[in-house]
DNA sequence: CACCAGGCAAGTA
DNA sequence: TACTTGCATGGT
């Protein structure tokens, strides 16, 4: 079973149903790696206020963002929740960048991911989630991004262990995929839509769901 | 009212 | 190492 060809045909059918997911929702890198951080264990819609606020404020360029003092800071990541938790942490990033890549993105984006990767970690507030979502999203490094709903569904439909380790999940993956930044950038999209639409925590609408009768599993099971 | 949302760090035994 | 708890807003 999960063969490679099975999770191809999970992407298959996963974009048939959705369509391109064109993420990540951000433009700019560092926008992508503040809404990285900041949609830790958030809804979206409070992540998208609190980026409207930088935005509002200018702060969505590095020399702005590195004069804000940490009260400023949360007050506009409020809506984002964790807000004191998350000033510290953009700005425990902005001094790692301005240390090791004389806060240039564009140095950082030059080091390889293997050698990125454990120093992102390093960073306080950073684990690996929000690493592999600034690797495969802000750089365009070929990581898969593993997710709360990537698990979902997984467990759900009998596929992996809920509480199979990060790294397991995400090894697991990388094995069964073609290496393809653009693949892995849209599949972790689709996982977080199909998370949204059919497997919510507390009403999974499986009637509809793209993926019944196709994973191993067959039908999804409780969790 | 309770529960949830694209985690992570720090504390305890 | 393996659990548990704190962090916090806005929507359902």
């Amino acid at each position: 079973m999960g063969g490679r060809s099975d999770l191809a045909a999970v992407y298959r059918r996963l974009r048939r149903r959705f369509g391109h997911q064109g993420w990540w929702p951000g433009r700019t890198r560092l926008e992508i790696i503040l809404g990285a951080i900041l949609t830790q264990s958030a809804a979206w819609t409070n992540v998208e206020r609190a980026i409207a606020n930088l935005r509002r404020a200018g702060m969505l360029r590095l020399g702005r963002l590195r004069r804000a003092s940490a009260f400023r800071l949360a007050s506009l990541v409020r809506p984002s929740g964790y807000f004191r938790q998350k000033a510290k942490k953009i700005r425990a990033f902005l001094r790692f960048l301005e240390h090791e890549f004389a806060g240039s993105l564009d140095r950082m984006a030059r080091v390889s991911a293997a050698t990125l990767r454990p120093r992102l970690l390093g960073v306080f507030g950073i684990g690996p989630e929000t690493a592999d979502s600034i690797l495969l999203y802000a750089f365009g490094r070929p990581v898969f991004v593993v997710d709360a709903y990537t698990r979902r569904v997984l467990a759900r439909h009998g596929w992996l262990p809920a509480d199979a380790p990060y790294e397991d999940v995400r090894a697991w993956f990388e094995s069964r995929l073609p290496r393809s930044v653009p693949l892995w950038n849209d599949f972790h999209a689709q996982f977080v839509r199909l998370g949204k639409d059919f497997c919510a925590k507390r009403s999974p609408r499986c009637a509809g769901c793209p993926l019944r009768k196709l994973l191993p599993g067959g039908a999804p099971r409780a969790l």
